[in-house]
DNA sequence: GTTGAAGCGGATGACTCATCCGCTTGTGGT
DNA sequence: ACCACAAGCGGATGAGTCATCCGCTTCAAC
């Protein structure tokens, strides 16, 4: 189960092979694994060794935003108020999904399907939803929404705010965070209107 | 401008391939036109010369389901509320969005970047705008929603229903329109809860 | 320094893509 | 009925991508 440690060369590459995806995602260019080698002056197999599919490839390297939004859950369930905390959440998620094209995929794919950040996955979707249960104790939430829904409807906000392609990241990202205010209003319940998303941040 | 009229065998080729290619939509397939080809016993070339991209064939495989959301979205204009106008028609639109996997691409496009389909979503998308413009002037929906809004809104509610794979399309359906539902009470203002959508056409 | 395991790399065969061009067929004119 | 020719056909093919295999190199434990 566990891989014994790898050799100082190995890591490197691997390393090497990181970050040269990460800038092929940023610049929006397709993962190709051949293609990413040649950029890199690696041979094609030893990229394939370490990221067999580039879904692996893209896994790893949204490896740290993942983290990132994990430690971003784990602070949200430190606040007192279950909806804020909640709403907050939901507002980070968006702009990390809004900003880090390596997200998405990420998401959108079952958590068993994630080779290298399914444990991670996992753990950000218990925190999640821990916090949609205290919002339904507090029962300012949609008693009809489940778990399994958020997800979904998170990954359907960012898509439909990356439709606008048009748009630069920034704009894309507000315009998500508009888009979640929507979502918020229909899912909330009580007896006033929820407090709309801060400015941004 | 106009195209002058098909041979008569060439019009019967271009039938066939659309229908090989309703298959493979239909069954999930990937559309690859060499493959296509092969299936449909053409020629290669016929294919490309009918189709030049996949994209191409895709978006003629929906137009009949554009024609019918079409034709909804103008019947949808006669009824005299203007929020229920609006309402049912989404649901139609979620419905077919997830019961025919050609439309999504066809919607998540820019109206200019289709060929064939451009002018008809065209004329959808007016008809649309003019509902939208209709519960605007009710003042039954959130002002700060614009018709630009609509396409992706739509588009990422359909995407969140699609992302339960494992569901089979009617339940999917089923789904979206329960989306919808979360959608619509976020775009609603007005004293009254907005009736929930009827169980399904 | 030696040794064997871990890792490397690029040549290569399988596969997909889309074009080109010589051949066939439908059609409009006589 | 026949002809002429434009419209259309098809598949062979070159360009390009993908992922594996295996002989060679390098690391690190002793």
């Amino acid at each position: 189960m566990s891989t014994p440690p790898l050799r100082k060369d190995a890591a490197q590459n691997r390393q090497r092979i990181i970050e040269v995806a990460r800038r092929y995602v940023d610049d929006g260019r397709l993962l190709q694994l051949n293609d990413v080698a040649r950029t890199a002056s690696i041979g094609v197999a030893t990229v394939y060794r370490h990221f067999p599919t580039p879904e692996a490839l893209l896994e790893t390297v949204a490896l740290p935003a993942v983290e990132k939004l994990l430690r971003q859950a784990e602070h949200a369930l430190a606040e007192d108020d279950p909806w804020t905390a909640l709403r907050d959440f939901l507002a980070a998620a968006i702009e990390v999904l809004l900003t880090d094209p390596a997200l998405p995929p990420v998401f959108a794919a079952g958590t068993d399907a994630l080779e290298h950040t399914g444990d991670l996955k996992r753990r950000l979707v218990t925190a999640f939803a821990e916090l949609l249960a205290r919002a339904h104790a507090a029962g300012v939430i949609d008693s009809g929404v489940t778990e399994s829904d958020m997800t979904p409807l998170l990954c359907g906000v960012a898509y439909a705010a990356n439709i606008q392609s048009a748009l630069d990241p920034t704009e894309r990202a507000t315009l998500g965070l508009r888009y979640l205010d929507l979502l918020l209003t229909g899912l909330h319940r009580g007896s006033v209107k929820p407090a709309a998303l801060p400015p941004s941040r």
